[in-house]
RNA sequence: GGGCCCGUAGCUCAAUUGGUUAGAGUAUCGGACUGUCGAUCCGAGGGUUGCGGGUUCGAGUCCCGUCGGGCCCGCCA
């Protein structure tokens, strides 16, 4: 921290003064965080966000300023002014920097009282999320606190440095916008002037950002909030940062590279590490396969197993359920847990119940026993002794190793067990609760594909946005596959350079080149069977503009919040949010969302029309 | 929309699995104590067990509903 100017409050803060201070005559401002009154002399911690300092009050030498230390108490903001003197040698606190000193105050004033908090301001964590929230002042108050709000700076800067140094510009960006279909629900701004129409607030800065690169701004980044009313989670909130960031003239590898150094720059200045550049890549196909996540946590074991193709080989192995999934286009994968990981029968059953909660049919299990064999599992007494084996050999099955299994359409599959994966790890330990237990695995999860296909509607969709550039060999079979809405579309392997960067099993940044060519653009739109009205309706202005020079562009947006999060290993991303909201999107301080004075709504042309409650059965 | 878990003193939790007057730590208040530092010691106050209904001789505990909180699936490019 930086040495403060002196004023009439403090001359220094509770955290700055050293045994090289002894002598000096200064004042402190602060919250009483202690007061310990031995029956003559009284000790007073005084604490701010830099520390705290211990005031004492001998009765012999303070007189009257001793009757009023009497009367202190814990968050009352302080005023004190007074000596340093050294404490005695044995009397040094070695737990707090200012150990080696004293104040004895010769004049005390409070400046505010405070009311007995309804949670402990002490650095261990004492009161659960619902009371934090609702005093999230009180919350903050806590130096742990203060210490992430630091952190969460201290990132930026190095961030703004990095990017600075390499040529970017700060611009900023409207968060009222015209809503545009497709991506993340909207919040609405009702418009007083145009009675009728909505702004939107923006999910993020996409289109403006390629607009500056049609305008030539050539490198761009924002420090910028995004709304989302989508439902949250541990790492999603309502309203949330994001470093923007977008580039002209530039491949994939060079966003890359500037990503790497800004990060690198947010490690080496907070944690003082030195991040090994460049970070590993892996293909998406890699990702899903091994660990049936788009962003696995690499740091420990408990792979997936792909053991459809095992299941064709052998009709089923007896299986009929197997068959059928196999037969039908579904995938079978399978997960090895070691035999020093013990899982009673009642275990598993629980484990079954967490599985089930996700779409899961059930769960499938086996436990090898000598041979082998799979003992008196479900599935012991149908399996095929061929498939079995295979299975064993794939799974690198060894006695009293459990099974896990899981069979069914892709998705479901790879969902079901990329958290059973993680429910496992973290149930043994093979990773912490949260944290990073000293790991910081940052890779790129690279060439996706462009489409998927949407079961429901049996037609193709874009699997992120429509912008993304398709790999140049792979524009055959765009061209192909345009007119082709069947199951097996060449559209299925066409693959574009759209990245994500995976820090410990959390999407940290994602991003795309972008297509810039009007006829590349014209043929993705055409496999997802958007018109060229409808183009014009829905993208207008972005096409237009791409008619007059587009360059060709690039960009990613890290999740800063995220990022901070696992920066500052906090057990919820809420902790790196000032003011953050609740699971249900409320801020549990002040109470939004709100209604509002009706005027207000009648200024907008809005009328409130809630449906009708539920009548109980 | 769905799954799982939780709700007891200001805060964090317990209550022998349905059994007497619901306890502890901490915080608060009062008292004692002249070198503490998570001070210590003594004492006090503090509860509609979220709310409503049901089962039972008896409910913090079991059942149903409801409200609130958390984690996840769906959703979120």
């Amino acid at each position: 921290m930086p040495q403060l100017r002196p004023n009439r409050y403090r001359t220094h803060t509770c955290g700055a003064l050293r045994a090289a201070d002894v002598g000096q005559e200064i004042v402190l401002s602060g919250w009483v965080d202690a007061n310990r009154d031995m029956g003559g002399v009284i000790f007073i911690d005084l604490r701010d966000r830099t520390g705290v300092t211990q005031l004492v009050f001998d009765p012999q030498r303070s007189g009257g300023v001793h009757a009023e230390a009497a009367k202190l108490r814990g968050e009352w903001v302080v005023q004190a002014k007074g000596k340093v003197v050294a404490r005695p040698a044995d009397r040094r606190n070695t737990k707090l920097e200012t150990g080696d000193v004293e104040i004895e105050v010769s004049e005390l004033e409070v400046l505010n009282r405070s009311k007995t908090p309804p949670i402990e301001i002490r650095d261990d964590l004492t009161a659960g999320d619902e009371a934090r929230l609702t005093y999230r002042y009180l919350d903050l108050r806590r130096r742990p606190m203060q210490r992430v709000l630091q952190t969460r700076h201290k990132a930026a800067m190095a961030v703004r440095n990095h990017l600075t140094g390499e040529g970017f510009t700060e611009v900023e960006t409207p968060f009222l916008i015209k809503w545009t279909p497709g991506g993340a629900r909207p919040f609405l701004v009702p418009s007083r002037l145009h009675p009728g129409k909505f702004y939107a607030l923006a999910e993020s800065p996409q289109l403006f950002k390629q607009l500056l690169m049609v305008a030539g701004t050539d490198r761009y980044y924002q420090i910028v909030r995004c709304f989302r009313d989508e439902d949250l989670r541990i790492d999603r909130q309502p309203e949330f940062t994001q470093v923007d960031i977008e580039m002209s003239f530039v491949e994939q590898d060079d966003i890359f590279a500037s990503v790497e150094g800004a990060i690198a720059a947010v490690w080496k200045e907070v944690l003082g590490i030195e991040l090994k550049l460049p970070f590993e890549r892996v293909p998406f196909d890699e990702a899903m396969s091994r660990w049936g996540n788009d962003k696995p946590d690499r740091r420990f074991g408990l792979e997936h197993v792909e053991l459809t193709e095992v299941v064709k080989k052998h009709d089923g192995g007896g299986i009929k359920i197997m068959k059928a999934v196999a037969d039908s286009g579904g995938i079978v994968k399978g997960l090895r847990l070691p035999k020093q990981h013990e899982m009673p029968r009642a275990q598993i059953d629980k484990l079954e119940t967490f599985v089930k909660g996700m779409g899961a049919k059930g769960l499938a299990w086996a436990k090898i026993g000598p041979d082998g064999s799979w003992g008196n599992a479900p599935l012991a007494k149908v399996i095929a002794e061929g498939m079995r084996k295979d299975f064993n050999q794939a799974l690198g099955a060894e006695e009293g190793d459990l099974l896990l299994f899981q069979f069914g359409p892709e998705a479901m599959v790879h969902t079901v067990m990329a958290n059973l994966r993680l429910h496992l790890g973290k149930k043994f330990g093979l990773i912490p609760e949260y944290g990073s237990g000293g790991k910081w695995d940052f890779f790129w999860v690279v060439d996706p594909p462009l489409f998927e296909y949407d079961e429901e509607h049996k037609r193709w969709v874009a699997a992120h946005h429509a912008f993304s550039m398709p790999h140049r060999e792979c524009l055959a079979d765009l061209e192909r596959g345009a007119g082709d809405q069947s199951h097996a579309s060449p559209l299925k392997q066409v693959k574009c350079y759209r990245y994500d960067l995976v820090l410990n099993g959390y999407e940290v940044a994602g991003g795309s080149v972008r297509i810039h060519r009007r006829e590349i653009q014209r043929l993705v739109f055409q496999a997802l069977g958007i018109s060229e009205t409808e183009e014009q309706e829905k993208f207008g202005f972005l096409l237009d503009a791409f008619e007059h020079g587009a360059p060709p562009h690039g960009g990613i947006a890290m999740g800063w919040d995220r990022l901070v999060w696992l920066l500052s290993e906090t057990e919820s991303m809420r902790d790196v949010f000032a003011f953050p909201k609740n699971q249900k999107g409320v801020d549990m301080m002040n109470g939004s969302p709100a209604e509002v004075d009706g005027a207000l709504l009648k200024d907008c042309a809005v009328k409130v029309d809630l449906p009708e409650p539920e009548k109980p059965a």
